[in-house]
DNA sequence: ACACTTTCCGTAAACGTTTTCGAAAGGGCG
DNA sequence: CGCCCTTTCGAAAACGTTTACGGAAAGTGT
């Protein structure tokens, strides 16, 4: 059923029917609501690939997912609960949102090149920046609106949505150091990630700010996942004089470091106060509750909607947006033995 | 740059244009490859739109995820896997893969009509079937190929591919019938979800061969988390006479199962036998290791993408397939007390 | 009765691509 | 040199939709 066969079933020319449809003016309100109910009747629903074509724009947003990159494997369904609340905002504004699985076997940015030249899409979102992303260089260079969830190195500005990893990590080294902990470690992802680059700044920034020595060998980097969370503890348990105090970035890494703590006869905020990223569903299974940041994902998720309707738009100023990481502390958390 | 930029930059006919890009006849192997040079150069990738338009088919398979469903949410990238694999194979047969969330606000069978009217893909996949699915007879009536992720209590005939859910029960009340054991619990999802129906009516047929005798109250309704898990082992202690052995079909449950076991002073494998439908990575953390199924997630995504490829080019038999759930026994598994 | 506006609808072009058809050019053969 | 066949290319239609434009009918005011 396309759109001639409706307008011979309504005796009806294909101009008439499309502005009934697409609610342009020139068309009475009684044929109106008789190509409408027809439609609904017949199924017809316009092609995408026609309309598209026509209109030069697909009314899609494509979110490019880096399968390979350990955000994505999430424990809980962080990125599917972000996509969700996008989509629904995008919905509302007449968008559809697509998922491109960037293959971990395939060159991003051949496949972001295609999907440009291709036009695929209205919108471009790009997910697990690097510090040195080239995905950022070849979105710049092109014509497709982009928004990128997460930062990086690059001076040029351009719209982007992150966690406020700054504000979390100062709040969390502040809170340690104010209930006397002077050797607090960090854990980081790898060195190409953008987040280990913010991270280890701002670690070193507050450990001047709030007098703290600055070793960096308290800066570790850990695998996503629980093996990586108990590895760093039992490193850190290993040394003579070890920290006080664990930041981790990753929350599922907490299974590990609550495992290795336990295994070591040692309790979470007695001999090692922890704070995680992110509270996680899953996480609330772990005793004590571990401190960590009550990201409102929904917003977030809207968030990234609404600055991709901008990008698409062309309004400005761009998106610069730190989403707010509200850290609660728990029995994690204590003060220093 | 469209190809009709392309032709101008070439001093040549659209249509020539057209037929060298794909290796059509009519067109001497010089010309051919100085258009591809020349598309490279200039970055040319064929308007989707135009050629879908054309063609008539899109050269796209979408993969309809239900983000409302546990499955999606598991804990390691078990989706995410499957669809880097279906991936490869499908870019392999100059395909493209597209993920649709499927709200969970919204009413899926709308969704699934929507993206169907407008022929938005060749083939479409969905997953999380129920047993008695909408979906199926909406995609029974129309005419776009489609290939189904998980079986559903239909009758008719159509293309599936599910995990072998029998084969796992059997030979794990097999193995733990030869144990010794006689009461043995498992869990089920809750009753909408197809996975429920095979499972009971599995674990029925088990025990009447095994000579098992047949408790309903042993066949536990869990959620899908560690939450799920400890709850079910807790209730399962609680009893008079609890059962030696625990069958679970969703593998963060163990972590559940193994926390509510220590808590109450007991040990996997010793004093409650314990086997999981699926090995995830993750699960490598507990210790003892459980007994769990190795799925070759890779082959699985390449056979999803074949039989979506037959599908398309609608070719019999359809697809009736239980992907292999290769038991590995563990010791976490052991005779009953 | 007339001119003028308004309302409503049909016609046709355009979007970028593929594909059919025909035609031009070249070569072989009598 | 004429004929036929092959190779190679251009012209044009078609896919389904939107939209600019024109025109018919109806209404409005003198």
């Amino acid at each position: 059923m396309n759109i001639k066969g409706l307008a011979q079933a309504l005796g009806l020319s294909i101009g008439t029917v499309s502005r009934a449809l697409n609610d342009k003016p020139d068309v009475s309100e009684a044929t109106r609501k008789r190509v409408l109910d027809a439609a609904v009747k017949l199924g017809y629903s316009a092609n995408a690939s026609g309309r598209s074509l026509r209109r030069g724009r697909t009314q899609t947003v494509a979110v490019v997912l880096e399968t390979g990159q350990a955000d994505v494997r999430a424990g809980d369904a962080f990125f599917m609960r972000i996509i969700d609340a996008m989509q629904d905002t995008l919905a509302a504004h007449g968008y559809d949102l697509i998922i491109l699985p960037s293959n971990s076997s395939g060159d991003p940015t051949a496949f972001l090149k295609r999907i440009m030249a291709r036009g695929m899409a209205d919108a471009i979102v790009i997910t697990a920046t690097l510090a040195d992303d080239p995905r950022l260089k070849l979105l710049m260079s092109g014509h497709v609106p982009f928004l990128s969830f997460g930062r990086t190195q690059t001076t040029r500005d351009y719209a982007w949505v992150d966690l406020d990893f700054e504000g979390f990590l100062w709040r969390a080294m502040q809170a340690l150091a104010d209930l006397g902990h002077r050797d607090i470690a960090i854990t980081v992802p790898p060195n190409n990630s953008n987040i280990a680059v913010i991270l280890r700044e701002t670690y070193e920034a507050c450990c001047a700010q709030l007098g703290l020595p600055h070793d960096p060998d308290l800066v570790q980097v850990a695998e996503h996942s629980e093996f990586g969370g108990a590895a760093v503890v039992r490193s850190l348990l290993a040394r003579p004089h070890p920290p006080t105090a664990l930041v981790l970035n990753y929350e599922m890494m907490a299974f590990g470091a609550y495992s290795a703590l336990r295994d070591a006869g040692l309790a979470p905020g007695r001999d090692l106060s922890l704070i995680t990223l992110r509270r996680s569903r899953q996480l609330r299974f772990l005793e004590p509750v571990v401190a960590a940041c009550d990201i409102d994902v929904e917003g977030l998720g809207r968030t990234l909607a609404t600055e991709t309707l901008r990008v698409i738009h062309a309004q400005h100023p761009s998106a610069a947006i730190r989403w707010p990481t509200p850290l609660t502390l728990t029995s994690s958390v204590g003060p220093p033995r």
